[in-house]
DNA sequence: CCTGATCTTGAAAATCGTTTTCATTTTATT
DNA sequence: AATAAAATGAAAACGATTTTCAAGATCAGG
């Protein structure tokens, strides 16, 4: 992504964020920014270090709230994590799945169309009413992988 | 499972635990008993509440020990949460996927023979070389939908 | 069955990620 | 500018889990 495809983008959350009664704060911005910059998942700690570079006098707990407002409005997705804290992706259309390297921590979506068929046999073979799904595949991205 | 057949199973999670070099204890008994006699997936609280009624000196922490030798050992399974805290199954043979009751927390198990092919795909199309999945749902079981 | 080496235990404190509280600063509106 | 509402940071609180450490239990060898 270019710098101005970048500022193009921040600028488009943050209009959607005030669409929504939030206020446009210096803050939020580097957060978004620092979101949208990253081919990775973030935590939450990763984003505060990056969104720092541009306010340094930033505080954690705005990290939290941003991310919490975020997802509210459907803007990222939060990404489990086997120990510990979780990652905040920028949400694609629709719901999407993720491979993510564990190595270098890159995400890459899929979508689980196939999947439908699959729920529907389970439905109909165990009698539950499915309402949610988690799929999550871990692996080696091409950059990792061992050539 | 009946109480003779509850004996049978922990003690033969006891004795895997022993061959191990784990020692045989009062306190890994009622946890391990805890675990095996309930039908739903417990947190390390609940298994806490359960054990004491046996050993009512019990302490939390050995619960959170008991878990992990049970992990390390693959007698149990750690499932994810989206908030809070995991909870503990017995593992069953091979890789399994969960459904889970969003009302009661019932775990029914499935097998994902289907999702092999997927992952193909997947794999062939991203690059990626997969090495782990995580597959849970969540829904109503046949008890808790509304009729 | 003693006896020590080693494992297990419980209590308390430490840790880690996250949330709450509250007084202060900013933002959007008048 | 003046005001009401929301956003902020520091510090404290929080819940789940882990570590530390001294005391207790288990197991192997004599």
């Amino acid at each position: 992504m270019s710098p101005a495809e970048l500022d193009q983008l921040t600028s488009e959350w943050l209009d959607k964020l005030q669409e929504s009664g939030y206020r446009r704060t210096d803050r939020c911005e580097a957060i978004v920014r620092a979101i949208l910059a990253s081919p990775r998942a973030m935590d939450p700690m990763e984003l505060f270090d990056e969104a720092r570079k541009d306010i340094p006098r930033l505080g954690l707990v705005t990290v939290y709230r941003t991310i919490q407002k975020l997802a509210d409005l459907g803007l990222v997705e939060r990404l489990h994590q086997e120990e510990g804290c979780h990652r905040v992706l920028p949400a694609t259309q629709g719901h999407q799945h993720f491979l993510v390297c564990s190595s270098c921590g890159t995400v890459t979506y899929f979508a689980g169309d196939n999947l439908a068929g699959l729920f529907e046999t389970i439905a109909a073979q165990t009698g539950f009413e499915i309402q949610e799904h988690w799929l999550q595949l871990f692996g080696l991205c091409p950059a990792c992988r061992p050539a």
